[in-house]
DNA sequence: TCCAAAACATGACAAATGTCAGTTTTTTCC
DNA sequence: GGAAAAAACTGACATTTGTCATGTTTTGGA
């Protein structure tokens, strides 16, 4: 994390150009996803034509349903993607971080967004609109073998958690569910997990009742697997975590 | 279905050509998958590098953990595609039937399998050596194109099924699962489902202990929803079986 | 800084699901 | 066609999870 932002800071500084700012070409943010592969005329198309967007916490980046005109790519701050079930409760998906590019499935199968896409964070996301994106696709082999690995990638995470769902536990998911965040979002100067989510959107995460969440989270705190401070909580034993999300 | 097998049929009978059997290019399976996006030079080189495999049912593709060196192009039969969760039990992630294409996620992260292959039903497949795929996937971006839509489409599924699995009851999922394999795989002369799957398949396909779907296979029984001759299974009453896997 | 609203927490109970320990039926294969 | 193996089935019970009701704490503006 730290030595990320330190990365960053080096291409401000070293920039001989003083319009680097908001140029997709000079966005270290690309190299983590499939824009990398871009090449220099494909990348100034998408800077010309892009928009950046601050989106404070809560709010809506696209609905399930809606028809999307393009992507959109994660600067800075976290998105759940969530999907509401017949029952009424949002099933959360993935949380996505910078690097991320949403909406990218959707605008290739030229489908409605099947998830929504809510800011969990303050955030800034860039939205490309979707010629650019369509049309590199169709003509940059390097580009769409590119996109395929990381979606590629997805699905193989899609897979571990239909296995998850189905086969662990709510207090197992939870755990694990903690282990996650710690090792995706790291930690805070005073050792509390970077990403604080609610306790119903940690419900929505594992997929079980908030209440139950709820219950379990005591359960934690109370053997001294975590502490918590509101709703800001620590990881106090890893290894008992890793215990609980095992099974043992 | 059987309009499908007519095609076949049609296709054969109208060849003037008696070598085509054996060549993908005559293959009307190939219409089903992204190998429809090759051109006439990149399907003859698969053509002439793959194997055709005749499976017995049960018999395994590939296992969980595999190094791939190509993927399966599944040209009759169906296989489920699991995962061993670490409890023991098996998840079927999916189940592949003709036009399919098996390890097709692996060889293109270059990863090994995350799923094992199991044939459900007595199968044959056509192994295509990866070279051939990636070569074509650098080359053609069309195929690129189709191959991420394809894949695309299987993480959409992916995300639908984990908010079934977590959000409906174990009964919901099993009216759901019936009603897909009619859907998908239709019925034979007497009305059966003609994929017949083994209780324990079954469970382990809407991820729950086997007696427990037993005991809601009997309840459907039961309230005539169903009707079972040993495992052959037809459904009795659809809008009853829709009705409980709405949940009402 | 104070107050409402939201989030968190807990108890009591009901419902869903899993587990274990059998018996019966079906399938397979000689 | 019959025996052995596999699959299907059933009951009893334990465990997990969900639901409802209610109280407490935290949080975010006016």
């Amino acid at each position: 994390m730290s030595v990320f932002s330190q990365d960053i800071t080096f291409k401000f500084v070293t920039s001989g150009n003083y319009n680097y700012m908001g140029r997709c070409e000079n966005c270290i943010i690309r190299q983590f996803n499939s824009l990398r592969a871009m090449n220099k005329e494909e990348l100034k198309r998408v800077s010309d034509t892009k928009t950046t967007k601050f989106l404070k916490k809560g709010e809506i980046i696209f609905g399930e349903g809606d028809k999307l005109n393009g992507v959109y790519c994660v600067r800075d701050g976290v998105s759940k993607l969530s999907k509401l079930s017949p029952n009424g409760k949002d099933q959360i998906v993935k949380l996505a971080t910078k690097g991320a590019v949403l909406g990218q499935r959707s605008v290739i199968t030229e489908e409605v967004a099947n998830l929504s896409a809510i800011a969990v964070n303050d955030m800034e996301v860039c939205f490309v609109p979707k010629d650019a994106i369509l049309d590199t696709l169709n003509s940059n082999p390097n580009f769409a073998v590119e996109v395929l690995r990381h979606i590629a990638h997805d699905l193989k995470e899609a897979d571990d958690v239909i296995v998850n769902m189905s086969q662990k536990t709510v207090k197992q998911r939870i755990a694990e569910a903690f282990i996650y965040l710690e090792e995706n979002f790291g930690e805070d100067q005073n050792g509390y997990l970077a990403l604080t989510l609610s306790r119903e959107d940690i419900a929505n995460v594992v997929g079980t009742a908030t209440e139950s969440a709820i219950r379990i989270i005591s359960e934690f705190k109370k053997l001294g697997l975590i502490k918590a401070s509101g709703k800001k909580v620590a990881i106090a034993n890893r290894q008992g975590l890793n215990d609980v999300a095992k099974g043992s």
